[in-house]
DNA sequence: GTCAATTTACTCGGATAGAGTGTGTCCGAGTGGCGAAGG
DNA sequence: CCTTCGCCACTCGGACACACTCTATCCGAGTAAATTGAC
């Protein structure tokens, strides 16, 4: 099992956007050069969360992303969820049915091992759903209180 | 995020040869035929177990496999690992090293979204460990009391 | 009848191809700002 | 000088190739049991 860079991307960027801030947007390339990143494919990234409605987009000059809500709003599940998609990593394909206990009536209840499975997915997402952007920033902030200014500065000023 | 079938399989496996008890070997084509799983594939899976001390296996005629150690001694976390690697789902590759902001020194500490991440997965692993093949087969038992026989009975007995 | 070497058939075990998902890239649609022209 | 219209550059947004892991399969190595022959 292995979940994908993206979600890592995705992070990172609801992280630096929280220190940011909502009165300036951030566009897609210039986040990808603040983590060497692939440009057009950290945008698609960020178009998934602007879907799931973590994020807010605006096109034209002056454009780009901004947290469509409070860091303490948006949880670690919002964004996994928002990027790998609503599904629980174990899926029951139901294999007691394809051979011949199938023909035994085992189906009336759950799979047991598809419960067991669920219940240790249900144990990560509420850890995940336990932990807001803004809590991560906190941690970040009391370790290093002097990066958020550094990193606001770095995205709200031009650069070549 | 997506955790493969394989793993699906051979908690079926595992469950299964719970049933049939340590006294006879079941081969993998056997296991594969009760399930309606290609054999070849299944019987990959199985070595894996067998290389991480789950089940014992025999070659030759009257050979299959066995369970190594009672079902109680089994954890689903032993099962997955076994299967799908030790390796964490999510993995920091330290995207903050990458950009400007790996000159501000901020890699003296764990990277504060990877510890977040972690957290999830030690939650995600802790339910895994805490139940057993036994409790599982239990759990089967009481709601069938019936089918652990049937099922010891399929697999002891020749088939065509 | 007993023992042992041999054969045999059956099992696991690792090396080898094909499909599906994640990764990376490209160009087009939309939009806000800027400048020039007219009143 | 102010307003208004048109242009333009910049942004997101979705459609298009590439790589890697998971899935599936095959044939060879090893082994325990059954067989056969001698004693």
């Amino acid at each position: 099992m292995r979940m994908g860079e993206r979600v890592e991307w995705a992070l990172h960027c609801c992280f630096n956007l929280g220190f940011v801030g909502p009165d300036v947007a951030v566009t897609a390339a210039r986040l990808a050069a603040f983590h060497g990143l692939p440009a057009a494919y950290l945008n698609k990234q960020l178009q998934a969360m602007a879907r799931a409605g973590i994020v807010e987009s605006s096109q034209g000059p002056g454009g780009g992303f901004r947290l469509a809500r409070s860091p303490q709003q948006i949880t670690l599940m919002d964004v996994v969820t928002a990027i790998e998609g609503p599904d629980p990593a174990f899926r029951c394909t139901e294999i007691r049915e394809r051979g011949p206990a199938g023909m035994w009536g085992t189906s009336q209840r759950a799979c047991t091992i598809d419960a067991a499975m669920r219940q240790a997915d249900l144990a990560w997402r509420r850890s995940l759903a336990g932990q807001t952007v803004a809590d991560l920033m906190a941690t970040f902030q009391n370790t290093y209180p002097a990066m958020p200014d550094r990193i606001k500065d770095w995205f709200t000023t031009a650069h070549a």
